[in-house]
DNA sequence: TTCAATAGTTCACTATTACTGAACTATTGA
DNA sequence: TCAATAGTTCAGTAATAGTGAACTATTGAA
């Protein structure tokens, strides 16, 4: 049975969501989540790029889970992800809004 | 001669930013230089605590610079920081403000 | 029930990056 | 010219990232 390790929201740091963020695959990932209507995806799903390993995929999503950034549950064979979005704005105000409001690939 | 590796306004990249400022020390570095009434110091100045190596200081300072993050020059024996703030604040409106208003510690 | 397919994790290995002591360069002042 | 100061560079170790291979868990079909 796979448990994931989701850090409260008292105790999600400055410098690991700036950590998790600065990455272009995180960045991507995390954009294409907040961008579905209930954001929410599938792993795969919110893939950024076609050719990606499947063990990088799942590092780069419990980077983003261990930040805090992503609440990542298990709906049948898949694991459906969701940005923590209360919790960071609580935490961070207009932290999100400000990094993922940029154009891509800056 | 030591010369300081400076990228361009236009070479920043947001990546580079977030990495440079997901770091305590660097962190630190950044608002001491912000609190001074000429944004400007000299590394040891800005030392974000007494026991740290010289190598490692310098260390971050290169990575704040080759991020674009700080303008150093040199002024007689020591080197003076500056924040780029006009060069940040034009590429990521907000950004700076933003990461740096957080109280210390989160 | 059993077997195959799918989604994702964990392990193990290599490659890159960070930290720091030691040695070095450059500037100033005695 | 010599010593002191400020900081860099080098080299070695420690930590972190990327990925193929093997593994777990769920679903659906034979």
């Amino acid at each position: 049975m796979v448990q994931f390790v989701h850090p409260s929201r008292e105790d999600i740091t400055l410098a690991g969501v700036l950590a998790a963020l600065a990455d272009p695959m995180r960045l991507r990932i995390v954009k294409s989540l907040l961008e579905q209507s209930n954001d929410c995806m599938s792993c795969t799903e919110a893939m950024p790029c076609p050719g990606m390993a499947k063990s990088t995929l799942s590092h780069h999503f419990r980077v983003l889970r261990e930040a805090g950034l992503i609440q990542t549950s298990k709906q049948g064979v898949e694991h459906r992800n969701v940005v923590r979005v209360a919790d960071i704005n609580a935490r961070f105000p207009r932290l999100l809004k400000t990094i993922l409001g940029y154009p891509e690939g800056t």
